[in-house]
DNA sequence: CTCCAGACTTAGAAGGAATGGG
DNA sequence: CCCATTCCTTCTAAGTCTGGAG
């Protein structure tokens, strides 16, 4: 199986693809616009070719699969109309300071009494499921399913609940000696409605970063080869340059114009005065003593290793969590982050600057009213405390690049993360029962006579056809130039009546988010060919192409067709339906599991595909699959001498024809086997990397792909899921691999 | 409408930890 | 056991989308 490329012809067909978005990258920054070298390597070629209309095919296996039952439901549960009532319940024991909930919750409208304290629910720690649920919330199938899950979770309640609550109570003083809610199964319950996202929320606040450590005196900074003692302010800005002398943006002219320009405001008067030339600047020293502390770092004892080990545990049991709503959550990114000079991707304006240190006074705290609130610093005070229960951070501030602001969520294991990525996918299944009706619509509105509606049916076609995101307009100046679909200008396509072969092709050539470039050759049908025509009609290669369109008029119009789509629905969508009809038309149920995986990570692969995840080549890349390449042969060899081994034992086993020498024979055949599979083994390792080299499986996986249609597939395969999603993408998914059967349909 | 702040999802790189083969 | 390679986690930038103000 080791040459089989063929999986090329399975794709999806989205266009003939493939990147080298590296080298690309850097060579692109001078031509921006300009797009005068295509080099297109045969190695995108390669990897996708085909011509039908993907629509076209995948169109009759929609109408097929839209007959057969969405039995499995859990379906369009979550619009935000018409919720009001729900949600009464929830129980606000086990924390003696929740009892009385919100006494005067700041944006939270009043509640019926009882759902603060419902004495009924008092045995439970859970929020509870409505009675008066509208039908299709949860669909029988799931229903049924809980039900099993119920009863057996009964019998775990009560040893589950005293643990809990012990747990709980300790929670503010004492560590927790196991984690309280092991398997909190948030799905089986009933969600919050109304905006609100938790009813209570405490937390210890974030972690700063580490003060600056002065450099010792030995490390020296040279201006103009003298030797310069710089203040403690200016010094810290100077060793952030330093940590990055070995990367090639120290490099870059705009990057060393804003770190100047953003050290000097760091330096003392005199400094500045002294200071005028970067190029007279020498970090050597401080460079070399960085390198040196971190290989200093790499050999340590193994129990300092384990110090710093349990330190880090510490730290995160600390402040890792936070308890919303009776639960023990993982928080994400607990630590602010650190100082440091500002890199953007891709050719950013930006880059270089100086992202300051945030201070305790900079942090809004969110947390609710009856919590115990995080204390700041000692002598220090924060921004602000708020308790707004419609928002999911605990944490913010304002990053002073951008002006933006920063976060500290909750971890994808989350309920309220998991909620939403569920929802998602709930969403996307709801466009799966009317693409067609969408799909028949935008065809049509190509032939309208109005201009802008033509453009957003052209644009719509694009998304759904190739995956493109929106393309929300951004400022000028303040971001790498990236674009996505509506903000598409006329010098990032170009039209092609004919090539190779094929009539109305469009060529993309651009670069999307994080500046990975996007380039795709695709044959479009006649009347969006002519429509592309008409809309680059006098206009000049950096105006936009669809200049009556932009994203928010985009996703109205989507609004107007299915409650909750947006653009990035379309993404969700077509990477999950892709991944399920790979997965049936790449695996056999007769293949040993290796062969499995490799189907799976094919699948994956025409996801990412489709998606345009791509990574850097890994440095060793090469090398490795030398490497690789050896080892198969020599595998090879082996094999052959196995074969010939066996062989002699059979022409020995013939002439002597007793006991000892049949044995021999049933031996070495066992080792021929055995190598075969090892061979095999390697072989579909080597395939599976090669295919892999610039494509990212993870960012799919993570973000995507309806993880229910995994779970589904390992169960009718009999692969375990652990082969499938790692440890933490076990917890992000938990939902999924708890409620998913065998004949989940996406 | 447009503009903008805000909140939240999606993204690839880097670096550290685990693994596995000699 | 050691080293190389792979895998996983962390980090934080860069998107999407909503909603409110004007």
């Amino acid at each position: 199986m080791s040459g089989d490329h063929s999986f090329s012809d399975d794709q999806v067909d989205c266009g003939s693809r493939f990147n080298d978005t590296q080298k690309y990258k850097d060579k692109y920054k001078d031509k921006e616009h300009k797009h005068k070298d295509h080099k297109k390597d045969k190695e995108r070629e390669k990897l996708k070719h085909g011509n039908s209309d993907h629509k076209e095919s995948s169109d009759k296996k929609h109408r097929d699969k839209e007959k057969m039952k969405h039995k499995d439901g859990s379906t369009d549960k979550y619009k935000d109309k018409h919720k009001e009532k729900k949600m009464k319940s929830f129980d606000g024991k086990i924390k003696k300071e929740k009892e009385n909930g919100f006494a005067s919750p700041p944006h939270v409208k009043s509640e019926p009494d009882d759902f603060y304290h419902s004495p009924k629910h008092e045995k439970s720690l859970k929020r509870e499921r409505d009675d008066d649920d509208d039908s299709e919330f949860k669909p029988k199938k799931i229903k049924t399913e809980k039900d099993k899950k119920r009863k057996h979770e009964e019998e775990n309640v009560k040893a589950k609940k005293t643990k809990n609550k012990k747990g709980e109570v300790a929670d503010g003083k004492k560590k927790v000696k196991k984690e309280p809610e092991e398997k909190w199964k948030w799905w089986e319950e009933e969600r919050y409605t109304d905006g609100v996202k938790w009813k209570f929320l405490e937390h210890k606040g974030p972690v700063f970063a580490p003060p600056y450590e002065p450099l010792p005196s030995n490390v020296k900074f040279y201006y103009d080869g003298k030797h310069m003692k710089l203040s403690p302010q200016a010094e810290e800005v100077a060793t952030f340059f330093a940590k990055m002398l070995d990367h090639e943006y120290t490099t870059k002219d705009i990057f060393r114009k804003n770190f100047f320009k953003d050290w000097k405001k760091e330096m003392t008067s005199e400094e500045r005065s002294k200071i005028t030339d970067l190029k007279k600047c020498n970090f050597t020293e401080m460079s070399d003593y960085f390198k040196a502390q971190a290989e200093a770092r790499k050999s340590k004892t193994k129990e300092d290793k384990l110090k710093i080990k349990e330190e880090n545990e510490r730290m995160l049991q600390e402040y890792g969590f936070c308890v919303m709503d009776n639960h023990k959550e993982r928080i994400a990114n607990f630590r602010i982050e650190p100082p440091g000079l500002f890199r953007g991707r891709g050719d950013h304006p930006k880059m270089g600057m100086l992202k300051r240190r945030i201070r305790p006074e900079d942090i809004i705290i969110n947390c609710s009213k009856d919590s115990k609130h995080p204390v700041p610093p000692p002598g220090r005070k924060w921004k602000e405390v708020r308790h707004d229960n419609k928002v999911t951070w605990l944490v913010s501030w304002t990053e002073n690049i951008q002006g933006s602001i920063k976060y500290i969520m909750l971890n994808p294991s989350s309920r309220i993360k998991g909620e939403k990525d569920w929802q998602k996918y709930e969403t996307a299944r709801r466009l799966k029962k009317c693409v067609d009706r969408i799909r028949n619509q935008y065809r049509e509105d190509w032939k309208s006579k109005e201009m802008r509606i033509r453009q957003r049916a052209v644009a719509l076609y694009f998304i759904d056809k190739l995956a493109l995101r929106a393309g929300n307009e951004k400022e000028e100046g303040e971001t790498a130039d990236t674009v996505g679909c509506c903000s598409l200008r006329v010098e990032h396509i170009k039209l092609y009546p004919e090539n190779d072969g094929q009539e109305f092709v469009v060529e993309f050539d651009f670069l999307g988010k994080d500046s990975i470039r996007y380039y795709n050759k695709v044959p479009v049908e006649k009347r969006v060919f002519k429509n592309l025509q008409l809309f680059m009609e006098n206009k000049e290669p950096d105006d936009d192409l669809f200049d009556r369109l932009n994203t928010s008029i985009l996703n109205k119009h989507l609004q107007e067709l299915m409650d909750g789509l947006t653009a990035k629905v379309f993404r969700t969508y077509n990477a999950s339906i892709t991944l399920q009809q790979q997965l049936k038309e790449l695996t056999n149920v007769e293949e040993n599991i290796p062969a499995k995986i490799l189907s799976y990570n094919r699948a994956n692969r025409a996801v990412a595909i489709l998606c345009n995840h791509q990574r850097a080549p890994p440095k060793t890349f090469e090398k490795s699959m030398q490497n690789l390449q050896t080892k198969i042969d020599a595998k090879r060899d082996q094999l052959a001498d196995a074969k010939r081994e066996l062989k002699s034992a059979k022409a020995d086993a013939k002439v002597r024809r007793d006991e000892k020498s049949k044995k021999a024979v049933e031996t070495k055949k066992k080792a021929v086997q055995r190598i075969e599979e090892q061979l095999m083994k390697l072989e579909v390792q080597a395939t599976d990397r090669e295919e892999n080299k610039q494509i990212a499986l993870g960012t799919s996986k993570l973000n995507y792909l309806d993880p229910r249609i995994s779970v589904a597939w390992c169960k009718k395969m009999g692969i375990p899921i652990e082969k499938i999603y790692n440890k933490t993408q076990r917890e992000k998914f938990a939902w999924a691999i708890d409620m998913a059967e065998e004949d989940y349909e996406f």
